[in-house]
DNA sequence: ATGAAAGCGCTAACAA
DNA sequence: TTGTTAGCGCTTTCAT
């Protein structure tokens, strides 16, 4: 494996000459530039990002977190995250936090180290005190889940319209004991969601009732029949439910397919985040749709204009209802 | 940010000890140590890992090569990956290659840079020849799916065995039409399991009819819901199905689910891999269980081993039939 | 037990 | 346009 130096002796030009070459800076002649090139090749020469990095203290790595690489929500920006930072010649590290804060501290030691330029942290559980105390000296971005303390910037949708939105198409569909299927309140999004949900019922006078509304502590699948079955059992049962995630919903759907109950004659059911599973089911999942791709990439250029030391500025994204059949 | 010197500075003590002290080496008198830590805590100092790369000449950096993030299958392979990687302070930079050669050679770029200390594959449409190439210099291990050129270290199951399980099953139950949703058999993982399903046709004295024989380029759900449709349109229908992939059985299912063809009673199906979802489906899907966390800390422990410029053998690890609703 | 100094591979300021 | 050289932050060899 070559370094610059047998590079530039082979060349017969200077190492500065040869990193001008690497560089593309246009100072150098047609025909030095030809003689370095020549070298490259010759010595199958491939620049060592490791003295690069050194050099210029900077890693180009953008430190991605999520409570869960298996969540899909997650896919879609991650993607745009990735893509984006490709674009700029970042690569990412995907952590995967278990919203486990040691794991988590695992992470925050790898900026601190150096080892990772800034983090776009999407984990609702994460540690916003650490976060404030390093935001401090290094360049962090909250994507779709965020807290307003530390002034940290973030990308994100109106939790609170798309959650009335949802609410007031199952009540124009007729519903009128609705329940919500919400994350633990101690999230900021959890409360948006659910002023969204008595925004909706208390405009068409439907009095809230708090046998309808359900914590989970967990967005996932499982939590979705437990939470269907508690609310199935109710003397006066739900004619609609409303769940704050994808995958909440999916499991309220397989409960209700257990206990013979139609979807969406008996119960209509709608999920959050659309993801590609939510198309799949039977009946499919009416569900509301964030622009996760986009919410990466914007997350991900926000990083990076902070990274260079640019002031940027939060921002809101357009959400959709997308009605499909179990509505 | 400190840095060494700095350090080295307040405690009174050469750069040396400093280090020495950073990496618990016991040559050190308790009495500077305590110097040591002391002007550590004061100045607050983190040590970078751009110096110490550059020094030590690695990364700390396993690659991660995988054609997609949304499928399932690899999740738990990469947690123990990760997990195994963060057990000897390694990190994992996780790659979707999108089977699109261009990023591909993104990625492989990473390790000819020193980026990345080494790679595990796990993408069946990977370029084996650059492959074969890359592992002439550098660490790479095949994971789950493998070539047998270029003599790299893999760590896999016997795919022709587990579908000769899966198809004698279905035999078991008294089904003979018995159609087989496969992969392209350019992967040898599409051969072997094909051949696993001849095997057990044939061991029962079963005719191999070329017409229950598909196979589709990608192995998603919208590739289940095209082969179904085709395989049910036969005048002689199949009464069951096995699919090299739960997400293409998950595709068949909702097709049979809305065409009305009750399962398993008119057509039982298998899957492949035990993702999540194929035990949220309704009916649960049967399928085959790979030891996916096993084969993640694994695949880890043998590229780790590589680096380290020992010697590693190919490993094949058990998979087991997961009976459920579907068949 | 500790320190001085070299060097990992690169970039950039300065000089020519 | 090109070269010389310092230095990014660390580890390690060799002296002491």
């Amino acid at each position: 494996m070559a370094n610059i130096n047998e590079v530039a002796k082979v060349a017969g030009v200077s190492v500065a000459t040869v990193s001008r070459v690497l560089n593309g800076q246009n100072v150098v002649t047609p025909k030095t530039k030809i003689k370095v090139e020549d070298a490259i090749r010759k010595l199958k020469y491939e620049p060592s990002m490791l003295g690069r990095n050194l050099r210029n203290s900077e890693s180009r790595v953008l430190l991605v977190l999520v409570p869960t690489i298996s969540n899909p929500f997650y896919f879609e920006i991650i993607k745009g995250i990735e893509q984006n930072a490709l674009d700029h010649n970042y690569n990412i590290l995907l952590c995967e936090t278990d919203s486990n804060p040691e794991r988590e501290n695992i992470y925050f030691d790898l900026v601190r180290k150096k080892m990772a330029d800034g983090i776009i942290s999407m984990d609702p559980a994460v540690n916003i005190d650490t976060l404030k105390e390093l935001s401090k000296n290094h360049a962090i971005i909250q994507c779709s889940e965020y807290s307003l303390e530390g002034n940290i910037p973030y990308v994100t949708i109106d939790n609170e319209d798309a959650a009335y939105r949802a609410v007031k198409h199952l009540i124009k569909l007729g519903h009128e004991k609705i329940a919500l299927f919400n994350s633990n309140e101690k999230y900021l999004y959890a409360r948006q969601r659910k002023d969204g949900y008595v925004k909706a019922l208390e405009e068409f006078g439907i009095q809230v009732n708090p046998d309808y509304m359900l914590y989970t502590d967990q967005l996932g699948f499982e939590q979705g029949i437990q939470a269907t079955k508690k609310v199935m059992s109710l003397k006066d049962r739900p004619t609609a439910i409303f769940s704050v995630s994808d995958l909440l919903a999916i499991g309220a759907l397989k409960e209700l397919n257990n206990t013979g109950v139609e979807v969406p004659d008996e119960v209509a059911l709608i999920g959050f985040d659309n993801i590609d599973f939510s198309n799949m089911t039977h009946p499919t999942l009416t569900t509301i749709a964030q622009p996760m791709y986009q919410m990466g990439t914007v997350a991900s250029t926000m990083l990076i204009n902070k990274i260079n030391g640019e002031d940027v500025e939060n921002k809101f994204l357009n959400h959709e209802l997308l009605i499909r059949e179990s509505t």
